[in-house]
DNA sequence: ACCGGATCGTTAGGGGCCGAACTATATAGT
DNA sequence: ACTATATAGTTCGGCCCCTAACGATCCGGT
């Protein structure tokens, strides 16, 4: 995304009239889909992804765990863990164990070049994230916070 | 998305401190991610997706247009518009012409299934937004797209 | 008239994400 | 103990998105 530009008066086809509710979800969804991307090609060069580089980082800070506290910290379905960890696994950053308490259950783990990584990807995105944000001055950017908090709990409350 | 709770403690994982930005940069990426989850479910009857329906109303707005042309109005690569239409067209909903003026090209129109199934999308994705945002009171709303733009410019100016 | 550089749409390949279905295993309840 | 149900991880099919590369076509400049 966000290589194409795009026409200014895009949002100003809504003609019922309720634009403005319109505007809020689109940019909200452009706006992720920017950092997303922003944050993707900066790992690039890390040959991590940025789901990925997620993944690591909560295996650094929360240790090894099960594919699905793993999912549920990433909020994703098991599934997309699965596909997540194959190829973090085949790029050598984690391993899957067998879980001798549950023989249901996988252990993954960080390798210590999977370790090595997160330390590099940690540096790059937080420097790349606080240059984004430095948009927003610090209180706009606690208000900015604050109001996503309030979308976001009125979604998840259906 | 959005099917699975997360600890609160989540983003205090960041112990170099700018945990600021990345509270920032996550619940911007993790907000939308819910409203494009949900505009989906709400489309799933309609036998639409939600970038689906994003394309078929942009054809009826503005009316038959190139793949590059919609491409650039969804701010999407002409290669992900391939594969939109060709689920469009499978559908029924639009169809793909030759252009008489340049060979290269072809022409999207919609199908009157397509412009109906248009009119059904908006009042349901409408109503929804709508309701959503109402977490926001109106100048609420106005400040979180400011400050979304805000963001926005920051990152589209490299 | 021609050639080289843009541009059009498509294809191939790589992720990310989901829901549904399946096997293996664990556990609750009788 | 035994059965019914729930859970773990995987697989499959589907959608969304991207980059790189390709053949076809168009166009500007010589």
């Amino acid at each position: 995304m966000a290589h194409i530009e795009m026409p200014d008066d895009f949002y100003d086809q809504t003609p019922e009239g309720n634009a403005v509710a319109t505007e809020a979800v689109m940019n909200t969804i452009r706006t992720a889909d920017m950092l997303f991307d922003r944050i993707g090609r900066l790992l690039r060069p890390l040959n991590v992804s940025a789901a990925g580089g997620l993944a690591l980082g909560i295996l650094r800070d929360f240790g090894s765990m099960s594919p699905s506290e793993l999912g549920g910290r990433l909020i994703v379905t098991r599934s997309t863990v699965t596909g997540l960890l194959d190829s973090l696994e085949r790029r050598g950053y984690v391993t899957r164990s067998a879980n001798p308490a549950d023989r249901r259950s996988v252990t993954v783990e960080l390798t210590p070049a999977g370790l090595a990584v997160v330390a590099e990807l940690r540096t790059l995105v937080h420097a790349n994230e606080k240059a984004w944000m430095q948009a927003l001055s610090d209180v706009e950017l606690q208000t900015y916070i604050g109001l996503l908090h309030r979308v976001q709990d009125a979604l998840t409350g259906e």
